[in-house]
DNA sequence: CACAATTAAATTGTACGCAAGTGAATTTTG
DNA sequence: CAAAATTCACTTGCGTACAATTTAATTGTG
């Protein structure tokens, strides 16, 4: 039985140090991405998730709450403290949809619609950080948009 | 100049979704890393970072602090407080090197040694939910790494 | 040797992430 | 149609991340 098998294999030593854990490949460079985010956005006062809420709502100004957190895939406990923070900046509004009183509708300030134009000086520098080819970034966004999807459809 | 070039080169708009960003697709897969570990370390009581520290640690007890910190890429001001939880946990033991009374030990108790044993588990349930080859897995840290050791250099 | 500079760890303050719970609005069901 | 179940956003509590500051110890320099 070719399934028990792969579940008894023993893992060789060497895999299971630190350094060659996919999830720590990962996780180190979402921290490092942040870094290299944080002096360019400092500069237009945003932080590195605020930045990520902001590029969803330039593709689409008028969302609710949750649609933002689909995209995102973040809760209202995560994004409600955040999208204050961005109210209270002038770059976003907040809403109550009349036609469904739950919802609330975020939408871009003028502020915010204009701060869009920093967005080629922004990807131009983490492109630069970034180092890699348009092939490259390609080649590993599609790998770990698989691989995101396994580990969410697992659980 | 082609650098001139490539600094004013227009990005194209599809480019600019939040779908399409690098920096996006491993933010995300790194939350998905610790949603996939969170029902298997809750058992054994660690949280993700707390694992990650406890590998270092069953690569080589008897550390001080900021060596961890250089491993992990993270800082004192993360480390203390996760350290101290760990030690209340009884999993780790801390002392202050006489040799050199500013560093901070960090070494395995006995608790903390056993622990070990749950690692064949752990990491044949993720590798299960990450559902790739191990030929996959190490292509994707390879090019992660090279991404990150980018990005670290270019601050 | 004294004193300035550096280093290690801890602390403080801000901002995520996320689980769990609350309250109000809407849908579903009997 | 009324009660139950669901949905949405918010809040609370805990655990990271990280900048900036603090304190203690060590090193470097004159």
């Amino acid at each position: 039985m070719k399934a028990h098998l792969a579940k008894t294999m023993e893992i060789p030593e060497e895999e299971k140090r630190l350094e060659n854990q996919l999830c720590f490949a990962v996780y180190s460079t979402a921290h490092a991405f942040t870094r290299a985010y944080k002096p360019i956005l400092d500069r237009v006062g945003l932080t590195y998730p605020q930045y990520l809420v902001m590029l969803a709502l330039w593709e689409k100004s008028e969302q609710p709450v949750k649609a933002i957190g689909e995209q995102l895939d973040l809760d209202s406990g995560t994004l409600s403290p955040l999208l204050k923070r961005l109210e209270q900046n002038g770059l976003i509004k907040r809403t109550r949809d009349s036609r469904d009183e739950r919802q609330v509708i975020v939408s871009l300030t003028e502020n915010g619609r204009v701060m869009r134009s920093e967005i080629d000086t922004i990807m131009g520098a983490i492109g630069q950080a970034a180092g890699c080819t348009l092939e490259e970034m390609k080649t590993i966004r599609g790998l770990l948009k698989g691989l995101r999807s396994n580990l969410t459809s697992a659980a």
